[in-house]
DNA sequence: GCCATTTAGTTGAACGCTCAACAAAACCGC
DNA sequence: GCGGTTTTGTTGAGCGTTCAACTAAATGGC
């Protein structure tokens, strides 16, 4: 049978419920600005700069899944609608023919040129504005070991 | 015109990374989690949780959304499923005629008693288990600066 | 070499969310 | 109390995500 559940006490509770709304109230906003300024969601303007970091522009559909934090059913979905755009092409993978390539188009490049530096101000604002070069940090330890903890279990 | 942008430098563009890497992973593991084990996404658990905890299990649409972080839009879909499941009816507000009510059932109180542990075993697992009782307290004044910052502005 | 297993990627349906438009009632100044 | 404004809540379309099912190609044992 299972163990009694361990609630949360009265600190952790409040813990939980800030740092959900928190993160909501970020992303959201972030989001929004995003689609306002630029016509893409977060999402999508994460995969275009992965692809804008990789080596000649592409990569692997499941290396870009891994890099963007995104399953491989959602990327085929967002690279579809990224393709629509104009954004993205597929090529053929030369070493394993199962594979596609994800290659960043120069409409592609301009239209993240073009958004990146709303959106760095935004996070800029809406985060780092906010918090002590000391809670800067002990935010990056803290999500550092969250994912750790996540994906290594 | 705009001021120029104030890029993100090296220790901030990690930070922010793992930030998101972090409660992306973190809100989709306890999604997933809550859908799998008691058939609900995280929103409609967290609207069943805040009725619960109203006078007389009821509240107001709107402050219903202000409480479970949500838009009106929102709520009102969400409102609609809960209601399809058997888990919340609505009721006309008698002080307002334009407003309802939106009434935790007998049933909804019961998918909530049985979601409950297991969600709360979840948070535990994937967040506080990895932290240090310092990180928490760090966690929470972060995040309520952040919620400050965010809903202030 | 052959068959079973694993891996890569796609697909379609169901679902939840966003946005804009909307209807109805309450509020407010006069 | 009348008329404009604000507030409350809903609606439908469009979009992005999830999940399960699927195809095709690579891999590994024998």
């Amino acid at each position: 049978m299972g163990a009694m559940t361990r609630w949360l006490d009265e600190d952790e509770q409040r813990t939980w419920r800030a740092f959900l709304a928190a993160s909501r109230a970020l992303m959201e906003t972030l989001d929004r600005e995003l689609q306002r300024d630029a016509g893409m969601p977060h999402a999508y303007y994460e995969i275009l700069v992965r692809l804008s970091e990789a080596p000649r522009r592409r990569l692997r559909m499941s290396d870009l899944a891994e890099a963007s934090g995104s399953s491989r059913s959602r990327l085929s979905h967002a690279v579809a609608r990224l393709e629509a755009a104009g954004w993205v092409r597929r090529e053929e993978c030369p070493t394993d023919r199962r594979g596609q390539l994800a290659v960043l188009t120069d409409g592609g490049f301009a239209a993240l040129t073009a958004a990146a530096p709303g959106h760095v101000e935004g996070v800029r604002r809406h985060l780092f504005d906010a918090l002590s070069p000391a809670q800067v940090d002990q935010l990056r330890r803290i999500s550092d070991t969250l994912v750790d903890h996540l994906t290594g279990s």
